[in-house]
DNA sequence: CATGAATGAGAGTTCATTCAT
DNA sequence: GATGAATGAACTCTCATTCAT
């Protein structure tokens, strides 16, 4: 693929993804894409044959985009403050309005259980659960925190985290709600908050 | 309506919840429940005008027959036992292959996210919240569990039982990995399991 | 099915007979066929789910409709009589405008290789050559015609026939070409014409 | 044209044919060509417009490239030898798998009647008439053949072939089936096969 | 009430053809 | 000349929805 049809792909990827985020996965159709992308019929089918495959392309290109936590740690943070900074990261995904893609990955995951290893979803989901095992561990070493096996606290709140997406896309939830519960998560980790 | 009228209304709704159990909600046609009923098209439309107002029908009635899980509580139990017991039932629909609508319930209210306060989504969820509690609240007064704010830790446990019921259909899930969460949660409430 | 779409269907199968006479087979849409039949593009869909399964259904009317020629047989015919008004069919099909199907049979065929048994075309077929072979064996008792294999003979009256309706078809054949085969035909039996 | 374009026009003759020979010519698009002859789509349109010029051009390349039959007749060979030479050519021609155009040669025709003189199939038609009558009077001369009409003679040899070409491509026949009409063919003329 | 044939809007898909580079 | 991205017309097919019976 030529250097210009790569930044058409691109393009549609970026586009689409506005799309997705608005509608869901199961209510886009080819047409909707191409009507946004302002492209022909015909034109879409040259990059992608179906909405599977496009959004495959849109969840790929976000996980790249996604920010590296990890720099947004201060040196003399503590665990707890990772935490805090961590969730808080994941509070700001689940309300931000633009580019939400939550609705359109569950309906998406829905249609198409991922048999392979290497999906985006299980990806994001292992690499959650190891940060967040992580800083626990750090809150251990430190004395900071209190937890019998890290590895089901870390999925706890992996899980619960999915919860609250799932909950906001179907009764809605009010950022004080997750405040609550992140304040509940650090206290059953033995921070008094 | 004639009580003849009303029998095949129910047995629409009884129906229809097959193919909803299997197909989603997004997946699933008006042809679709013409087909399963073996009713004729014209028919279906005496009752019902679009799926979703069947599949309102289905999950109204879905929820009446649930069973009164206070019915399984023995009169020597303990807290614990009330709260294992309940988050073992909540197992048993997850993992329950026939009639689980959680798939089409996610999908239903992706779409139609619910204004009003008479919805059987938040009815189901804010009952849970409060069985919950009151399990916690027994164990509290009994000297079994330690929990600050037993509210935000019903709610917790909520927003995790919807993060599994999600996750089950996404990435999939063990029955061990539940289980485990079963016990985080106890343990997180001072019960040494 | 009901009687009415009984008559529907045959109908469809008359009408589209025409388009298919006209274009032939290969050049017919489903299109076509909902516009000639002014129906709907659904309504269609209802009775034939492609053209090949229409087209299937048209040739098996054009079959039944088949004249049969035994009747048009008196009852002093010679051998020669005989073969000569089944030959002289046989024109009158070749050089039919209306409802000639000949295109549109190569074509499908050419399509769709009939592994079949029971397909109308090789049931045609088959049935000339016993028509033929049953002519010439009157004849050779009656001492009228010469032949050393009237089965040979009769394939061969078919496969020139094919010849000619091919031939009519990309060439174009004079009706006084087609003559002088029938009469080579019967010179080759031994008849004097 | 330089020299160059006439070589590539050359190379898209010879590529198209294959693809002509196994799709026959209603079936193939202009794609199929550009995709079998790895050229870009604009790059064929410089040369051909439709698949109809195209496969004018393989028509009458493949008609140059027939091989002269003449150069096959021995010295001593008999006016029935001949004859027999000619049909197996024939035979060879209908059951080759490679390079067979019979098909699409009826397709096309089908769709382009020939109203000029100088097409191609007439041409051979013509010729192959002009040749068996030829060889027929040389065997009437010889005392070899019995034939009143050699010219009608001729006629119905290249209708039969144009009858088998057509019945391989739709019932499909053996090779022992052409050889009785071979047979058939010789008996008729007089020669004791 | 109930039927199921009929409609037509709209999604999906393919390809001949053009045109800027 | 040559490329291949882009266009848009045309076709296939499916359903929600209606309506005469």
């Amino acid at each position: 693929m030529s250097d210009k049809s790569f930044q058409k792909k691109q393009y549609i990827i970026d586009t689409a993804a506005k799309v997705f985020a608005e509608k869901g996965y199961k209510n886009v159709t080819m047409k909707d894409i191409v009507e946004i992308c302002e492209i022909s019929r015909g034109g879409l089918y040259l990059y992608y044959d179906n909405t599977a495959e496009l959004f495959v392309d849109v969840m790929k290109c976000q996980a790249e985009s996604d920010e590296d936590f990890t720099s947004l740690i201060s040196d003399d943070a503590t665990a707890a403050d990772i935490l805090l900074l961590f969730l808080q990261e994941e509070k700001k995904n689940l309300f931000r309005k633009k580019n939400n893609l939550n609705r359109a990955l569950f309906e998406f995951y829905f249609d198409n259980r991922p048999a392979k290893s290497d999906n985006v979803y299980r990806k994001k989901f292992d690499e959650n659960v190891k940060v967040i095992r992580k800083i626990i561990e750090i809150g251990l070493e430190g004395g900071e925190f209190i937890c019998e096996d890290p590895h089901t606290a870390a999925v706890n709140i992996v899980y619960l985290l999915e919860g609250l997406k799932a909950t906001s896309l179907t009764l809605g939830i009010s950022p004080d709600s997750f405040d609550r519960q992140i304040l509940y998560i650090l206290q059953s980790l033995g921070v008094d908050a």
